[in-house]
DNA sequence: CGACCCATGTAAGCAGTTACATGATTGC
DNA sequence: GCAATCATGTAACTGCTTACATGGGTCG
């Protein structure tokens, strides 16, 4: 019952990059792939006790001055799950996407709401959008003077661009919507 | 603590349509807005029996040929509720995209299971696409002749094209990708 | 006579969120 | 002196999922 943790699988995944405490980690998902995963203290913590039982995981505390840093490190057998798992087909999550639930009633609400509310989207997806070109510009420099041919610096530009064409497309469908919304308006105004 | 459940509004959304019993609600959910929102009867039957007894929603007994259905209404309190909820700003959901997740460390895979995955992908996108598009066409007929100015037609038109537009991008991006990683594998077996 | 739809519910249980608690260091 | 960053964790709570349980009707 109740779905496999894939918290488990993510600090796996991060861990697989370098050894890191769960700060790090922590910090890795808001920077790197806040676009598309997040995690948070109070569920890192927990489940890399677990981990470290299982033996996925290898605890080594280093003390800097006077500052506590319990350090992460993969073991083989947690490298042996990870790579299962990736092999796994992800499973298709069953959709909850709020913003689309409440457009969908909206017409309960004023249109000036409603479009406000597309208008603030498109600003919102424009800045994450212009934060994504600066991460895909700088994988892309990366990835042409790539020495060692490092996959990973693919599939890390890859899932940027996901970001990019979907930002883009939402984009889209805002700019579509708030014109459809204001031929609401008006035949609203007109009665 | 915790999110503030949604499927309470959900709910209400669905009976401000129209009354219906749970099974219903849930058929509502799988026919028609399953692409950005889903239930299930072990969350929607408790939900209900909280909304009436929050007087949210009232519910009356028919009873059909041996069959019993217990039918809910939504109630002047429960559409205030629900226009309270539409009215404020939708939250961003932390993302949690397996999909990328499995992609951004694909290093430890073989190239071809990524393929082939990026390529289901694509047949999965163009099904749903091009059932989207039926409802689609469907629902810009409603719109041509909607004698009523009913602006719900629109918002729901909007919805799907949400979907549309989505998918196209994930098309394009999965076809993107699928060169990249090919140049992937061809690079690696020239190692 | 088996499969599938109609119809309602309960129980178990994990996953994940939020708030709380603590304390050192660095820089303005 | 205050805010921010580094750093680790616990406690409480709930939302949601999955599996289980039950039974009638219909259609091929």
């Amino acid at each position: 019952m109740a779905k496999e943790s894939k918290t488990k699988y993510a600090i796996l995944g991060v861990l697989s990059l370098r050894p890191r405490s769960g700060y790090d980690i922590k910090k890795f998902c808001d920077d790197s792939i806040a676009h598309f995963w997040s995690e948070n203290y109070g569920h890192i913590y927990p489940v890399l006790k677990q981990l470290e039982q299982d033996e996925w995981v290898e605890k080594t505390t280093e003390i800097n001055e006077n500052k506590l840093r319990n350090v992460y490190t993969i073991t083989e057998l947690g490298k042996q799950m990870l790579i299962e798992w990736l092999s796994v087909t992800p499973d298709i999550p069953q959709a909850r996407y709020e913003f689309l639930l409440k457009m969908f009633f909206s017409q309960y609400i004023s249109t000036d709401i409603v479009i406000e509310r597309l208008q603030k989207s498109i600003e919102f997806c424009k800045e994450m959008k212009a934060q994504y070109e600066g991460i895909e510009s700088r994988a892309k420099d990366k990835l042409d003077d790539d020495k060692y041919c490092d996959s990973g610096l693919s599939y890390r530009y890859l899932t940027v661009r996901y970001g990019i064409l979907n930002l883009e497309s939402t984009i889209r469908w805002c700019e579509e919507s708030i014109s459809i919304v204001k031929s609401i308006k008006i035949k609203e105004e007109l009665q």
